[in-house]
DNA sequence: GACGGGAATCGAAGCGCTTCGACACTCCTG
DNA sequence: CAGGAGTGTCGAAGCGCTTCGATTCCCGTC
């Protein structure tokens, strides 16, 4: 194993010296510097990170916990975990991988134990439990989700409630009266997640507003659970001829069902998403959508996070504005 | 903070009695020991990681990689990822979270920095840039996935050889005599991903031995590609009755453009996949398939590291037999 | 009653790094 | 030319833990 004491000999210098041209908390000449770096490279050093941890009171890891549920689309949690992993790594940080197993006592121990500089919590419940807890330890956290109060904690997370508006004002634009909201399973609103609540309180806002009849129709993740959806939207509603889809496991079924009816896309029935973009992109018909930004709110939460610890205090809500892409699946409203 | 200094002052014991309780090294009389819990619950003391990791030589974490390219059906990997991560827990281990971003040097960094115990690598390639590297670092690993040579190395996989065989000799028990596999990907064969190599080889072995016709195409994830190829099957091998998939982006699509045909499933088509259980399960028919058993990779994994990290030497390729259940998608060849 | 042996506990060293104060220079400035 | 203000480097302390003797105490044995 390569210490810094052996880097120190072969350049010449002193450890702190090292220490120094590796932090650079300390001027140190460009010749030195040289050297020393020289030396580094030479032997492959890497400092023990126990003991830069240990002397330095900082890990340089960021904890990243996982949803306590996670009935929620893995490609999506999974998307936002690359690119958290991804951005740490540019600004110096590993990551290490919390799942909802622990519960809250996975905050306490990583924060007691100085296994990370900080937290970034994703899937967000509006109630969270583990809330509570960010106040009580020292290290920063970030939220993935926006909870019920948002006052004094950090949270980035996509504008729902506008994204579920920009859906209906898409779809009232080209005409449409009488539209559905088709959303999570049923269990997603049940323990009240932010993200699936929100988008509701934006689309019925919009709809009231624009004159719009709205259902909303929350459906398990199943073809055959889309199935019984689409005839009940239909039996009850027979003018509807928009739809707005959040529920990315449902969107293939859905199209598949609606071509089995005889009712074309967008002819017919208008289809506005909220989903990846890739879901979009690669479905049967090309969805109009409102992306759902995985990578860059992956990306902010560990921006925020970095801008906390090095002491720019940052405490807002961030919400990314929703960006709708007009693609092959919405038209005007059937005369 | 707490430090194993006040939770020893406060049971009236030296530290180094403290963590004899907790890493059981040492025989302490029952009686301390609860004095010593008892403190330690009280104090809500969790051992600095920095200073365990320091002084005893182990981080207690593993790192898990991520695959260099993530063009790969990324829910498994994100089942894999928290089987991980949870079965470590109860070993007593974290999970650092490695993108393939930074390739085969971070291999390198993690070893030489004491960062994790023990790696685990998912998604091996058949000849895999970082296997060269784990042999000159001191670190144990475990590798989800198979490559070319996996002698001196510890491998968990599906064996997806028999799953290829067990799919064909399904379809031929049923009197299948003409047969398609569909795909992963073009770009996964051309990289020589061992999973679909192997599935192919499996499969072609079987179909010479059972005397069934089959053809292999690889198809890119979206509905088109499976559009295109769904034509070209049933034009080049009208007499086609069973399909076997190996590409979970496209089964809906399958289904539903089967359904466009007019090919019933399973009576004029009968289709068998190598995925998820879930996926198969809810699908818009029930398909009959050989699972991918994401969470049961990840759980040996975690176990074949510990062995190592314990002393259990076991360098072994642990290939888990394949598993069909016969659902909805699968009966006898239409005569 | 001296002694050996095992069980239980302690004290101190040391893991590899960061950081603080001190020191040795050089360069201005008045 | 003395004094002050940098600038670059070093030495040593110390981060909180584990671990290796050493020590104490108690018991059974001859």
């Amino acid at each position: 194993m390569v210490t810094i004491a052996e880097v120190a000999r072969r350049a010449g210098v002193s450890p702190s010296t090292v220490s120094y041209v590796l932090s650079g908390k300390r001027a140190i000449s460009s010749e030195t510097r040289e050297r020393v770096r020289r030396s580094i490279h030479e032997l492959g050093y890497h400092p023990n990170a126990g003991a830069r941890a240990l002397a330095g009171n900082r890990s340089h890891v960021i904890a990243l916990m996982m949803p306590l549920r996670t009935d929620m689309y893995l490609p999506v949690m999974m998307e936002i975990a690359l690119a958290v992993a991804t951005t740490a790594r540019t600004h110096g940080y590993d990551v290490l991988l919390l799942t909802g197993e622990e519960g809250a006592a996975a905050v306490r121990r990583i924060a007691d134990s100085a296994s990370a500089d900080a937290l970034i919590l994703m899937d967000v419940e509006l109630d969270d439990e583990r809330l509570p807890l960010l106040e009580e330890i020292a290290s920063p956290a970030v939220l993935i989700g926006q909870p019920a109060d948002p006052a004094g904690l950090t949270c980035v997370d996509l504008d729902f409630a506008a994204a579920g508006a920009r859906c209906v004002a898409h779809l009232a634009e080209l005409g449409h009266r009488e539209i559905a909201l088709i959303g999570e399973a049923p269990a997603v609103y049940a323990r009240h997640t932010g993200f699936a609540e929100r988008t509701l309180q934006g689309a019925r806002a919009a709809a009231r507003e624009l004159g719009v009849r709205m259902l909303h129709r929350p459906t398990e993740g199943s073809y055959d659970a889309m199935a019984a959806q689409i005839t009940r939207i239909f039996d009850e509603r027979p003018g509807t001829t928009g739809l707005v889809v959040q529920n990315e496991a449902v969107v293939e079924p859905l199209l598949s069902l609606l071509r089995q009816q005889g009712r074309a896309v967008p002819e017919d029935v208008s289809v506005v998403a909220i989903c990846p973009e890739q879901v979009a992109a690669q479905a049967s018909v090309r969805l109009t959508s409102v992306a759902l930004p995985a990578q860059e709110m992956g990306r902010r939460a560990v921006e925020r996070v970095v801008d906390r610890l090095e002491g720019r205090e940052h405490r807002t809500l961030d919400l990314l504005a929703p960006h709708l892409t007009d693609r092959a699946s919405s038209g005007p409203a059937p005369v």
